[in-house]
DNA sequence: CGATTTGTTGACTAATATCAAACTGTGTGG
DNA sequence: CCACACAGTTTGATATTAGTCAACAAATCG
């Protein structure tokens, strides 16, 4: 059910009414399969559907003029990374999916006609593109004036946060299938340095990151690490 | 005539109608005179108007436990920066501006009741909210991926792109207000470095900073180390 | 099981930060 | 009109962080 996902995920931001969640579950869909590392939306397409992260995850990514890749963002299950191509008509980004997904699409079309019958629904959306938005705004901050080991905390402290509000997290630890080496694309590190960070926090009891899983050992000691602060979450 | 400012912005992203358009002139709004340096909306606020620059320039920032401040995008006259505010119930940082400014407030309400009126209206605005998002993405790339001198260089040749739209920048040069400190904040680098760069910048004839204006003495090499490509802008 | 990918280590280098001082230009009050 | 103050820029010296390269080890996969 790729729409009660939707609803699940929109409900965590906004009122949906039942009435808004019924009209949501007869949005049509089509369910594919994606193996990892797949570019699953390209850079420059025009984008005609929206998709959803039923299961697994994916990332956002951009690549330079000289080859370097940088993620944007990950994407757990109940994410809707190009929810933005409604509206834009080329995407700026790829779409990857990090380990083997499931992921709905939903033609523009559909999610068109419903917001025009049901505006929360609309808003709804719109909301949850505008804390995207934000998380964006953190990452610069993160890039622009945090250490390599603070950049690794706050992203290790957002990811659980994030993964938690949607029950994909335990206390002290999570599925997080990530190469040292994509890490390393995220934080804008090279893969030896955040190879080197990780052991670092592994020798100081905060955290361990291995075989796809992240396990938590001082959270608080984390959080302080990292400066993280929910605020630019906006979870209601 | 705020409005007729945003009329002009919207239509650079969007259709409106004439019809739309005198329904945008009705919206009431106040206008403030505000000085250099001075923060008009706070993170934390719970913001009730949106704002809309009329003239001079503004930025957002955040500034982390540590005391450092990012600067997260500039706004030069049309833009209207904490348009997230009418569905984000907090704000997450800061609006400050960088020279002498006039800006136009809205309240909420007026939005919001346009927006139920003329659904157009709500999307040419969560569009420019989406190309807002666009442009931090682009500004992860630039602080994960590029060199000292590709950030700045990117910068400009953002900043150049994005005033000529709204007819603030000639062919050559356009009026920015900073100092070296602020561009050190907004490009992730030390003031002494942002000096150097410039100066490397001067003497390799592509750009000049100074007295409060930008000089472009050799764009297409400016947008080559920047690696600047308009496409994440989404102009129509 | 061999092949490939991922993680680890060391030595070395490059980019950028930090600190402190001096310099420049502009505006202000006497 | 000068002296001074102030903000912004420039310079040099030095420190630090993180990058690069290359080799090897360990894990994972078919």
């Amino acid at each position: 059910m790729p729409t009660e996902m939707m609803i699940r995920r929109l409900r965590i931001n906004s009122d949906i009414s039942d009435d808004d969640a019924s009209a949501l579950r007869v949005l049509p869909s089509l369910i594919r399969e994606v193996p990892e590392e797949t570019v699953f939306v390209h850079e420059n397409d025009r984008p005609t559907q929206c998709c959803v992260i039923m299961s697994g995850f994916a990332f956002r990514s951009k690549t330079t003029e000289d080859g370097k890749r940088q993620i944007l963002s990950f994407h757990p299950a109940g994410d809707m990374p190009d929810l933005h191509g409604l509206l834009l008509e080329r995407m700026d980004h790829d779409l990857t999916t990090l380990s083997d997904a499931r992921i709905a699409f939903v033609e523009h079309r559909h999610i068109n006609k419903l917001i025009e019958a049901r505006p929360t629904i609309g808003r709804a959306l719109w909301r949850e593109t505008l804390v995207d938005a934000a998380i964006f705004r953190q990452w610069i901050v993160n890039l622009g004036t945090r250490s390599a080991p603070a950049r690794l905390a706050h992203l290790v402290a957002e990811l659980r946060h994030r993964l938690s509000s949607v029950g994909l997290a335990a206390d002290d630890e999570f599925e997080f299938p990530i190469t040292q080496a994509e890490l390393a694309e995220a934080l804008g590190l090279s893969s030896v340095h955040v190879n080197r960070v990780i052991q670092s926090f592994r020798v100081a009891g905060v955290l361990d990151i291995a075989r796809n899983r992240v396990r938590l050992k001082d959270i608080e000691r984390l959080v302080n690490i990292g400066g993280f602060n929910e605020l630019y979450l906006h979870e209601q």
